[in-house]
DNA sequence: CCCTGGCACTCTGCTTCGGCGAGTGCCAGT
DNA sequence: ACTGGCACTCGCCGAAGCAGAGTGCCAGGG
């Protein structure tokens, strides 16, 4: 049976009054507050099939209704209008994003601001290295038998490792090596430098290929498999608002897994291009964040995705006014990005 | 009046008890737990007088004793013995901190660790720039009116920065700039920095004036204004144990403080060598964490101390064994600093 | 002089119990 | 197909009562 245009209004309307109020919501106080042209009798027939088909629930025998995860889902995904975001709105994202000194503080600014835009904890991964080419390679010499090296990509990141060698090396070699490195390396895309590291190994003399090899197997660690690490995390204290309502009591778990950062990453960090990700209580997989709806976006140079960013709160959020807040975001840190 | 032994043995008795138990604590309950040879009625009246002092207190009439922030101050000031690490504790600090592979990954580990311990929220300062000195200054040129200035320290720390410059200038010239610079300011203390960099400027030639004066305002930046901005922070999950009962209710606040990086600096950045520092409650200047307690300490190659860390709780806490804690694993972290 | 046992008192927390009100489901009528 | 009416169901709230823990004080004993 398929949901006729009123059932659905009434949907909306009740998942609106109760983002708004916290409040299971009657039948009565649905047609006092919203002019759908009918009485409460009638809304309560329509709310016993949007019950029946799942879409509500209610939390004890008469005490209106509540959206359910699924009820959410349809909304977000056939009600909700998008919702402009406000002119104060758009000058607090430009006011906040200016000024932005580097890379690590344009990210920090941008999850503080969404965290606040939004009222809710904001995350916002580093352009990913793996998705970014390799402007510069800095082999620093620390002590004859340990080097410091340092990676720019282009997208502003900044890894450096600390490589042991096995043997001391002078410093007009670890010259060489740098060139070398560079030489080959540079404006490569990380994705595509293994085999490129390798051959590096292989062509280089033997006296010197133990020690190839071993920075070799450092970068490698370097640009691929720690590759996606970093990330900022803003707003936790806006759990706490709706007084521990939300969270079905206890924000134990999620603070848990806000910590976890592979989790985060795992949240915002699977991106299609310009998509906004909603997920919804129980469609997030980790078992902890049951009770949160996350909405994810990537975020990059023009249509190009760098990384990823978005919001954590209660099932019961705003969704439109926060989707709208964190494609406005993206879209302006990628604007920053573009100008470097 | 003086407090005789046997009220402190009592005060000791409350404190142990309450933190154990989470429940306020009756003289019954006290004789019953502690073998301190007296009865009920006598305990009553220490508590009386301990009470009348300000030590304790009851939260409503006719319900046991709890310690007041003056009785946890006086606890670990005169009563606390110093309870060892047990064994399973330092495997775990050693099998948490080896293998770590940068200054990043010793933080990162070294914060979960203390988190891990004491099961509290962690907090670990970076090596603060201000106390070390340049290993190593890196210009990249990223295009011809913009470079990339890499610092790094003996600490490990590395910072970054874009350098806009008002004119277009050679990849050579920059080379020129880069070995000047490091000429200047390799191993200098970075408190020293500021002449060194204004020399810098005043010596070079004036047709290179202007670029190299832009340049020193970054690196002023960098070295001196920007130098305590990093840490690391773990565990807040923590805050909710003891449901909602420490933080008179509400952990909004505490959030709150701990999303400001300048307060938790103030926290655990303002150490004196070799000292432990206890801050019980209204002991901290911070009105958010008038419920909080917070211990830390200095931590550094050998004596010399390059950052803080600590942990933050409920004044409600084990203190001498978070103490015992907080301190082994800031010495276990400075002799892998000094290993560097 | 200090400690002890006893006693009366004061609270809080918990449980029980109605009454109230919101909200529902169903039904008959238009 | 919608509406008004009606009976019913429950959760919430305040009052009342009860039990238990803990106290303060006092008089007696080492």
């Amino acid at each position: 049976m398929s949901l006729d245009d009123r059932k659905l209004e009434v949907l909306r309307a009740i998942v609106e009054d109760y983002v708004a109020t916290q409040e299971p919501v009657g039948s009565k106080a649905l047609v006092e507050r919203h002019q759908l042209g009918v009485s409460p009798a009638t809304v309560r027939n329509d709310m016993a099939v949007l019950e029946e088909e799942g879409y509500i629930r209610q939390p004890h025998t008469s005490a209106g209704r509540v959206p359910t995860d699924a009820g959410y889902r349809l909304f977000v995904d056939r009600l909700s209008r998008v919702k402009p975001l406000s002119p104060a709105e758009r000058r607090a994202i430009e006011r906040f994003l200016v000024g932005a000194v580097d890379l690590d503080d344009v990210v920090h600014r941008t999850v503080r601001l969404l965290a606040q835009l939004t009222r809710q904890v904001a995350v916002v991964q580093y352009p990913s290295l793996a998705r970014s080419s390799v402007r510069h390679l800095e082999l620093v010499p620390v002590s004859t038998t340990r080097i410091m090296l340092v990676m720019i990509a282009d997208t502003g990141r900044v890894e450096q490792r600390l490589v042991e060698l096995p043997a001391p090396v002078a410093p007009d070699d670890v010259m060489e090596m740098r060139s070398k490195v560079n030489e080959k390396l540079c404006n490569q895309k990380l994705a595509d430098t293994p085999p490129l590291v390798q051959a590096l190994v292989d062509d280089s003399p033997p006296d010197r290929r133990t020690t190839m090899a071993c920075l070799a197997s450092v970068l490698l660690e370097t640009l691929v498999e720690r590759s996606e690490e970093r990330l900022a995390l803003a707003g936790t204290a806006n759990l706490t608002r709706g007084g521990m309502l939300d969270f079905q009591g206890s924000l134990r778990p999620v603070l848990e897994a806000l910590e976890e950062e592979v989790i985060l990453l795992k949240l915002i960090g699977e991106v299609e291009p310009s998509t906004t990700r909603v997920r919804i209580g129980d469609e997030n997989e980790i078992d902890n964040l049951r009770s949160a709806s996350v909405v994810s976006t990537g975020y990059g140079p023009g249509v190009t995705i760098v990384g990823g960013l978005g919001v954590l709160g209660p099932t019961r959020m705003d969704y439109p006014g926060t989707i709208a807040t964190v494609r406005a975001v993206a879209r302006y840190v990628g604007d920053l990005l573009a100008q470097n």
